[in-house]
DNA sequence: TCTTTAATTGAACACTCGTTCAAAAACTGT
DNA sequence: ACAGTTTTTGAACGAGTGTTCAATTAAAGA
């Protein structure tokens, strides 16, 4: 078993994160990546094993990276349920970062993958509970902060981000519409603030 | 270019519609496709030109089919609204259905590709804009049937539902939580009936 | 410095991919 | 029944796939 330097590591991983979000799990060739993150097959399997360890490997780091913009970019502020709103609309709206692709890297996994890739489909899975609970933990801290109303159901709710989030990246894919998104982003967060419903 | 009879066409279409949906575009080898559709390879690349083109037909044929449920299912009834809800929780949450995939398969189509399959992609599009257009239908015929609020932007509101289940397919995807998804179809619904938001 | 251990290389493997095409079979019209 | 046309067949092609491994290079320890 290979041992690369925490930050060659990094490199790689992130390189290689590219390149699989860009094109997908079944869309990238072994050559692609040699290429890309500049190793030779023979190191590539004995650092990571084989292809859908890697990708699986790949996937933790996408899912930290988030979880670490998180921490930092939103419950390091004073007012959570804002700085989450500005977050928000950076990653779905992303007006200039170039990502390698308009939708989220699980959900795109999620997608193209039947259930014969079960290893990778279960790992998923388990990111987006915890993107979801994250959520949670986000509306949770805004209620003690009285940003949203006490009586709000913060498990539903949580359901329901999740649930638009997944729906407009897709759409902005497919449609480039942001305004839409915008508008929608906007009437979500107006009618989680309500007293109830 | 070979002739099939137009019954033999369906059928074929149908298994390879099944097949593509279940596997993918990229997970789905030609090899799988000829012993699904029972055709020889010549066969099939006389009859739709190379696999990418038959994928296109097939998804044409997808989004015809729905479009075939939507107008006898939907259009033919007296509550064009309550039918629309009613065929809606059928095709998501599907209690009994044996679909190839939870996922719509243009969604997945258009999650699974990237830019470089630019003509599967642009169909998918543009099919997909005809399906948001057959949501705004039926809101307007439920406007004037009285079941919608005058008020009511129908073209917002057939975004919104295009995004919702887009969202909740995938989300179901993901979990399984068939009630969660449940209440938001029912929330959407109060949401829409609502005189203003 | 020299031996031992670890990591890297890249050619090669067995297989699968999408696609083609000459030959065989099945139809058509007379 | 026969010639002409269309359709089907399946072996074969070249390129690409994920992966392995003996040989080479680099690192570590004495």
């Amino acid at each position: 078993m290979a041992n690369i330097s925490k930050f060659d590591r990094e490199e790689v991983l992130e390189k290689a994160k590219n390149l699989f979000w860009e094109k997908g799990y079944l869309g990238t060739s072994t050559r692609e990546l040699q290429n890309s993150i500049n190793m030779r097959p023979g190191s590539i399997y004995a650092a990571f094993g084989n292809k859908s360890a890697l990708f699986i490997t790949v996937l933790n780091h996408y899912a930290q990276a988030l979880g670490e913009q998180m921490q930092v970019q939103v419950f390091g502020q004073i007012d959570v349920l804002q700085a989450f709103k500005t977050l928000l609309r950076e990653l779905v709206l992303s007006p200039n970062a170039n990502r390698p692709s308009e939708m989220c890297m699980l959900v795109k996994t999620l997608s193209e993958l039947d259930e014969s890739h079960v290893e990778i489909l279960t790992q998923v899975r388990c990111l987006l509970v915890n993107v979801e609970a994250m959520f949670a933990q986000v509306l949770n801290e805004a209620k003690e902060q009285g940003t949203l109303p006490a009586q709000l159901d913060v498990i539903a709710a949580a359901k329901t981000l999740q649930v638009n989030i997944i729906g407009w990246r897709t759409y902005l894919k497919a449609t480039g519409d942001t305004e839409t998104i915008e508008r929608q982003l906007e009437q979500l967060f107006a009618q989680l603030a309500l007293p109830c419903h």
